[in-house]
RNA sequence: CGGGGCGUAGCGCAGACCGGUAGCGCGCACGGUUCGGGACCGUGAGGUCGGCGGUUCAAGUCCGCCCGCCCCGACCA
């Protein structure tokens, strides 16, 4: 490539609405254009590098069987209305009427045309365990994109879908699937942890994500560095310290002024938190029968303790959960900020599972400015459901070994997903076994998407100077400097190094730009590009030209009738370090 | 959807409080001098000041509505 004739330009100063790092260097360097909100162009460089990683994640998946093929984005809502989320998923799923006035849906996932695909396709378990993958656009009309290509809209995706017989298969090619994971982000350069995870709109049994730990990340996670437990905030279980007995205490009403917050009432009443009942009102959007009935939820925790909402959600199988609004709580007969489950009607109870263990709490007396002290559980108030609600933070108790969780931010670059028969079972892709059976399918479902990941790529990996791309994702690997020289013609030389590089396949840029040395320097450092070739007479008159790696890790003076040769040694050894990083790992189950 | 911020040349910004001929730096075009880490001099092009409406003799500036982008929250790969 000839850089007087790239798409695309350097920026010397980032567009101010670019506040991550990895999204103001993919603008300066020129390899992505925003459109709107959620939605980029990628340039030339830009795609190259995506490119780079869908190879790189083709050739993790069919390492491990997959075929590959392809899905359409747009689909008829009637797939989606079999297995009912054409109901369950909110304006998060774009939807519109084709010419006819039929009912369409831009794709977001595709368990429902792999599974109708799978219907008419697989009538004996002969045919399987079967695995398959496509890399496709996709979109989510997210209600909030940020940070660069860390959270868009539109974006593409690596979906993959197992099929099984047996439960068995299905663990296979899961545990599959998570050695391939770890394979191809470290191919990438992008370090990662893999969590537990809730399994949220996808359903199903089992699930981990694999995340990119960072600052900027969305997500919350539980670690411990005892055991090397991991859990999405999400979903994290912990270890609840199980309060000493008491003997239950009458019930008995107190004045506490101006105490509408956990906070202010543990002050004022010189208690801990941990003995005050903490009330939290929402409503519950539930679907029956088709039809979206609104729930009042009464959740109750212990006041030192935060509502996981997730837990919730998961808990009373609702498909939306938001903050009641004070007339709403009023109209249940309660008193917002002294609220308690007492003389509150139609509602529906939810309780943290901690709660019946934890006598003579301190909770709300549904009058304004009164609390009621040695509430009891059982006695004073009952429950719909009991069920673990809370919400795991720094410092809690790990479930697996006890030792104190560590709260870390992470970027979730990679899901998989044991789905089960949800799917199969829903739209009757079913098979016949060994023993004459119907059974369905047993099916798992995986993502990865490229544009998260190149993002997380350039967050990772970039100094005060610009991108520092991994060979194995850079758009192209040597940046060639010609510097314009008083008795030689180095341009002239760089042309012809340039043509020999590129018939021995390597993928070289020739800065020819009539630009001065310090700006073509400064764009071969912002791009990223891990090697770089100055052809000057500078070091010419000593012998060679310069060879020199952008990660910092190495300068050579290379003789011109070598170049070529050290310079394809070079890619070797720096694609073989990272190979040598891909290793077996163990399987967190 | 709630809270906050912003929208003026390709990019970064000033001008707005206090209404009176739209500016600066970078970039871009042309000429010249330069040429190993974002050079310098000269000349020049480039703007429906996000949109619509209102107030006014006069609106980038004041008022109203709308649109867009960013951040925090809710939500989520």
């Amino acid at each position: 490539m000839r850089v007087s004739a790239l798409f695309s330009q350097t920026l010397y100063q980032a567009p101010s609405e670019a506040d991550v790092i990895s999204h103001q260097l993919l603008l300066r360097a020129g390899y992505i254009r925003q459109l709107g909100a959620g939605l980029f162009s990628f340039m030339p460089l830009g795609k190259r590098s995506m490119v780079k990683i869908e190879d790189i994640i083709r050739q993790g998946m069919d390492a491990i069987g997959g075929q590959e093929m392809e899905m359409p984005v747009v689909n008829p809502a009637e797939v989606w209305k079999r297995t009912n989320r054409w109901f369950e998923i909110g304006a998060e799923m774009a939807r519109f009427k084709d010419r006819v006035g039929r009912d369409m849906v831009l794709a977001m996932t595709h368990e429902e045309v792999i599974t109708d695909i799978a219907l008419h396709e697989i009538r004996s378990y002969r045919q399987l365990p079967l695995m398959v993958y496509h890399i496709q656009t996709k979109f989510r009309d997210d209600p909030r994109p940020r940070a660069g290509l860390i959270r868009v809209r539109e974006f593409r995706m690596k979906d993959s879908y197992t099929m099984d017989r047996s439960w068995e298969g299905l663990e296979k090619q899961y545990r599959a699937h998570y050695q391939a994971y770890f394979d191809i982000f470290r191919r990438c350069c992008v370090p990662c942890i893999a969590v537990k995870s809730d399994v949220g709109m996808m359903g199903g049994k089992m699930a981990h994500e694999f995340m990119y730990l960072t600052p900027i990340g969305e997500d919350t996670l539980l670690l411990c560095q005892q055991c090397g437990f991991s859990s999405n905030r999400q979903a994290a279980c912990f270890v609840k310290e199980m309060p000493p007995a008491e003997a239950q205490l009458p019930l008995e009403e107190v004045f506490t002024p101006d105490c509408k917050t956990i906070a202010a009432l543990a002050e004022f009443l010189r208690v801990p938190e941990s003995k005050t009942a903490k009330a939290v009102f929402l409503i519950a959007t539930i679907s029956a029968d088709n039809r979206d009935v609104e729930k009042f939820v009464l959740a109750i925790l212990r006041g030192d303790m935060e509502l996981n909402e997730t837990k919730l959600v998961n808990a009373v199988k609702a498909k939306d959960l938001r903050p009641a609004t004070e007339e709403e709580i009023r109209a249940h007969g309660i008193e917002p900020g002294y609220g308690s489950p007492i003389g509150a009607k139609d509602i529906l109870v939810v309780v943290d599972d901690l709660i019946p263990q934890s006598p003579n709490l301190v909770g709300g007396a549904n009058k304004p400015g009164f609390h009621c002290l040695n509430v009891n559980y059982g006695r004073d108030f009952g429950a719909d459901i009991i069920v673990d609600i809370a919400a795991a933070d720094e410092g809690c108790g790990c479930p697996q070994c006890g030792a104190p969780l560590h709260l870390s931010r992470g970027v979730e670059i990679g899901n998989i997903f044991q789905l089960g028969t949800r799917y199969s079972q829903a739209m009757g892709a079913t098979f016949l076994d060994e023993d004459g059976q119907l059974k369905p399918i047993i099916m798992g479902s995986y993502g990865i998407g490229p544009g998260r990941l190149l993002a997380c790529v350039a967050e990772e990996h970039h100094d005060e100077r610009g991108l520092v791309m991994p060979i194995s994702v850079a758009p192209y690997q040597v940046y060639m400097v010609p510097v314009p020289g008083k008795q030689m013609d180095t341009l002239a030389m760089a042309e012809k190094l340039y043509q020999d590089l590129k018939a021995v396949g390597v993928e070289v840029m020739l800065d020819d730009r009539d630009e001065r040395p310090g700006v073509k320097f400064n764009d071969a450092d912002l791009l990223g590009i891990p090697l770089r070739l100055v052809v000057g007479e500078r070091a010419l008159a000593e012998g060679g030209l310069e060879l020199r790696r952008r990660d910092g890790k190495g300068g050579w003076l290379v003789p011109p009738d070598r170049a070529v040769e050290l310079v394809r040694e070079q890619i070797g050894r720096m694609l073989a370090e990272i190979e040598e990083t891909v290793q077996p790992v163990d399987y967190s189950g």
